[in-house]
DNA sequence: ATCATAAAACTAATATAATTAGTTTTTAGG
DNA sequence: CCTAAAAACTAATTATATTAGTTTTATGAT
């Protein structure tokens, strides 16, 4: 038996290639060792169970996600960096669509360490809508829109729920932006001037 | 053996209840066949295997959904039904979102049947979309925004990642619907006296 | 160099899952 | 009342995750 050299890292980084690869319902214990080579109940040595694996393999997933938002919008500002941002986003989910799933399919109860890292994801966002001038209350329900705006129609395109009409959905997804582009605007303008109405939004 | 009076429909209904009550992960055919008083094999009767019984359960839940949108739009107006719309959308969600995750969780390969009838699901939005005078392609590309954000809230508000913040999500989730609104308005506007640069939206 | 120890691999076994083949029982219709 | 399809069953197969206990390999201190 010469030793294969493994590690946590290791486990979890094939773990995530196979997965990415052949797709989760190719994805077990056996066919993560054969593909180490290495016996199945080995793999145990550096994971505490095929919950704790996928547990990683989100973590893992969530930090290549927010290095690619972060590396897109790095230099930009304001509508560039909210294009660059979204953009970046719609590409990971659709480059990486297994990886992507991982990331909100891991079970809310429990999983402090994935729960944190997730904030993580937020970070890039409110930087944009901090550029825009959009801040406090007003940048946490902006977040709220735009995220919630960039995972479904990751979602949708990615479980083919837009391909029915053969219009593009780069179209729909620019539109869409400018249309979110033009609200930053507005709630940084309304955000300037609203000193007396602090606790009513809009 | 004192005969259980099974059929196909009685089984997906019995499998969609055990799930959205326990929980997908406590699901298996032999805890389904435990709940009906039956022996796992008993279930191949009506079901051919446990993916056709997911599609199935993911049918009706569709089905549901529907139901629940049409029934919330029924008697209301552009904003009032854009927001009925909306709210039943987010409670069904909510409300049975082990059975919402597996609307989309069915994998895009094959499945016909469901990609059909989630079809269905676009129906009443786009009635809404009708109702605000939002036409043609733009109503595709403004459906897609207001699905894709729909449900990207839900599955945030699911998977508990809107709760670091304790600030109000039915706030945020009105406040998106209102620009959202304003932004069915305008593109009405322009939709009825843009004849001329018909090709280019926005 | 050697050797003790911890880590990393192994073998073997258990429990549970989905699924299939083949058999018996029930029930509904002629 | 009897027959045939449907609905249940038993039993076996294959694959899975996981655990216990064992052997081997590196590595670091003597």
């Amino acid at each position: 038996m010469p030793r294969q050299g493994l590690n946590r890292d290791a486990v979890v980084r094939a773990a995530a290639n196979l997965i990415e690869e052949k797709g989760p319902a190719a994805f077990s214990m056996a066919a993560l060792a054969k593909f180490l080579h290495v016996r199945t109940a080995s793999l145990y040595n550096h994971v505490d169970s095929l919950q704790d694996l996928y547990t990683q393999v989100g973590l893992l997933a969530i930090r290549q996600m927010v290095d690619a938002e972060e590396q897109a919008i790095s230099g930009k500002y304001r509508e560039d960096a909210l294009t660059a941002l979204a953009e970046a986003y719609r590409a990971f989910a659709r480059d990486h669509y297994h990886l992507y799933r991982m990331i909100l399919a891991a079970p809310k109860q429990e999983n402090p360490v994935l729960e944190e890292a997730s904030f993580a994801i937020v970070r890039p966002i409110h930087q944009v809508l901090e550029e825009f001038g959009v801040r406090g209350a007003q940048a946490v329900h902006w977040q709220r829109l735009l995220r919630s705006f960039m995972h479904g129609f990751a979602a949708h395109e990615i479980a083919g729920g837009f391909s029915h009409v053969p219009l593009g959905r780069d179209e729909s997804y620019r539109i869409a932006l400018e249309w979110i582009a033009a609200g930053l605007r507005a709630a940084a303008e309304e955000g300037n001037h609203a000193c007396q109405n602090n606790g009513s939004y809009r």
